[in-house]
DNA sequence: TAATAACCGAGACGGTACGTCTCGTCTTAGG
DNA sequence: CCTAAGACGAGACGTACCGTCTCGGTTATTA
């Protein structure tokens, strides 16, 4: 947003209408003819509003951009509690392979990252904005995992995170490979057998290794 | 380039030095203002040389960014083979590391990124220029891994390659997360240990211990 | 105005302290930076209204304009009558270069000036509202000095008038030349002295009439 | 002109071609919707050039508004001389009035009254490029008048020069009356009467000072 | 006294022209 | 035919301004 300072108390109020109706044409814009395709007189037509409305929120056609994708991934993410940890972290998982499999997701992604590249304000603002709370829920996860004596105490969560995370966007963003429940699965599965606990504590492996099978 | 075809046998012949400033100042460019951010007419002022000769070379600014990233990228890459597998990843993984924690590449690869999601071309040039070399490195070390007994023969090499490549990419173009040895160990480790063979449990998960301590 | 329309006998009446600081504060604004060079939200600002209150009094920006010029020049002539033909010329003449040196009719005119080509209706209220009160004024005291015998009987008195106003607004608008006593005298002058009846003066009348004819 | 500048030795240099369709394309314009209802986009599609052209050449709008006028009133002044003072003087006004009764002179002449009012620089080009060779011509045809004795030795030549254009421009700027032969001559009349020599007829100058006294 | 209606300042709104900027091409004088 | 410099046509961008509308609130007349 260009202005996030406090509403003025006095003159006419922004109307949320417009709010929503600028982030909306403009995502369908992207997902029609692309992030730099479309024109922001385009918007504001499709929008049913002023050019002016939509510089009056966002600085620029960069920012419009993003805050689109901001708003479209602004979602509110629960913490599954199976009492699997391997169910658990599938959900996460699967959760995410299906957001970004999403037309638009998979069109703004790679836009961000440059983006993010560029304006350090906007990187900080998609991680603590969007990715924390991914992050923040696998870990809730990831610490129950060790709590059930599913993975070892010592494991470096931080590293988990980036290998549950790192091979979507990988496939998103530089292979184009597929983003499947297969893959979901396969990284899912690699953690809990790599950082499995190295004890004797055979039951609860043997368990594991079924559920795999 | 425009013309692959055969060089004009008559006037003035092209400077090869013109070539080469031509795609140092793009990519120079790329790293300073991104691959949006900058102007055809600075790569020609900072190459010294007039819009024409660029566009003489390239027939577009998108073609000229490809060619720059090409010619960047266009480097040997040699499998190693020191017997140990865990060795032979390493050197591959630090190999990694330290490229994407230079400057340029560092740079270079947000943008990157959002070219190629634009300009399929430009990612499958990349990919089959560049990916593919370190990834058919890395299925090389992994085959000779299997063969070895330190994986199982039913690895999936595909998911290997991108839990080994995602977190690396992931860090730099997402999380900002440090790109260092740690990183690279923590992943060899992990693949070493979740692929590792079933059957020959104890000798070999102690010698991998041995190993990583 | 805007509603000539009587005015709505409920609800809270229209201040005229809102009238005249919205008249005063276009003046001063077009004296400061031209009839297109001023900004209605300017207007507002300085008359310490809301642009509601304007557009409530005045359907346009030129109607502001011509409005807020209105009421400048808004003001009674007294027809001179000294009894000498020269001195009630004098005295009009006096009163019109004393106006135009002013600082705001100054700097007015000549936008005005260019408002009135565009717009017939500003150019019919200029002239009725304001010249034509000076050109009756003028004309009273001609036909005076008609009659008194100083001016022939078939003497053209829109030409007069135009000789005497025309270099006026000539070094106003166009040469810059300074608007002085001596320029009214000037003029004066020459009308008395060539438009004095024939009669006392034999052979240069008649000359004067044939070539004329 | 934008750039006075001496043009640069290298490079494309700009088509003379284009600087006078543009600068025709602009005068119909202004023709046929008014100084203020034309598009500068019009005037490049018209002229068949980019926008860019345009304002590679003037600096804004109102400026191109005015080199295309300066270069409509950008003619030569031929010194009549035709033996007689009334004559001279009276092919000079003809010409004049014929000059602002044209459509184009009609509309633009006010406009360029309030640009020179805001912009002195503009005032000084008009003065010195345009009427100073009027002027001049009238001036010649005056100084031969008092060699000839047609008029008097210390007649005011910048009075007699405001006193023929004044009512000129007073009609097409303010009172919107006809510019026509009549007032031409008229006024011609008026000068050659009012600023005769004194010598043969004394009651007269007599009378005058009496009366101005 | 309460309801009603028009006023008020502030400022967001839709619309539209402006002037800037960049791309990829073309033109010039020269190597 | 190459070169550097820079003008060219095209067209999107972001700004500025107009005249309208909306907001919370005030003022005056009617009931």
């Amino acid at each position: 947003m260009h202005d996030k300072a406090a509403e003025p108390q006095i003159g006419r109020r922004r109307d949320p209408r417009t709010d929503a109706a600028i982030l909306r044409a403009t995502l369908e814009l992207i997902a029609e003819r692309g992030v730099h395709g479309f024109r922001t007189q385009d918007v504001a037509k499709r929008a049913g509003v002023g050019k002016g409305a939509i510089y009056r929120r966002h600085r620029s056609k960069d920012d419009l951009v993003m805050a689109s994708v901001a708003a479209l991934v602004d979602q509110e993410i629960v913490v599954p509690d199976t009492g699997s940890t391997r169910a658990d972290i599938d959900a996460l998982m699967h959760e995410a392979v299906e957001l970004y499999r999403g037309a638009l997701p998979g069109r703004l992604m790679p836009n961000l990252v440059s983006a993010m590249a560029e304006r350090p304000e906007l990187a900080r603002a998609v991680r603590e904005g969007f990715l924390v709370r991914r992050r923040e829920a696998l870990t809730a996860v990831l610490l129950r995992g060790v709590e059930r004596g599913d993975l070892r105490r010592d494991v470096d969560i931080e590293l988990v995170l980036d290998i549950l995370g790192g091979p979507l966007f990988y496939r998103l963003l530089i292979t184009g490979g597929p983003l499947d429940d297969q893959l979901a699965e396969g990284v899912t599965d690699l953690i809990l057998r790599g950082f499995a606990p190295d004890k004797p504590t055979r039951a609860r492996s043997t368990r594991t290794a079924k559920e795999h099978a």
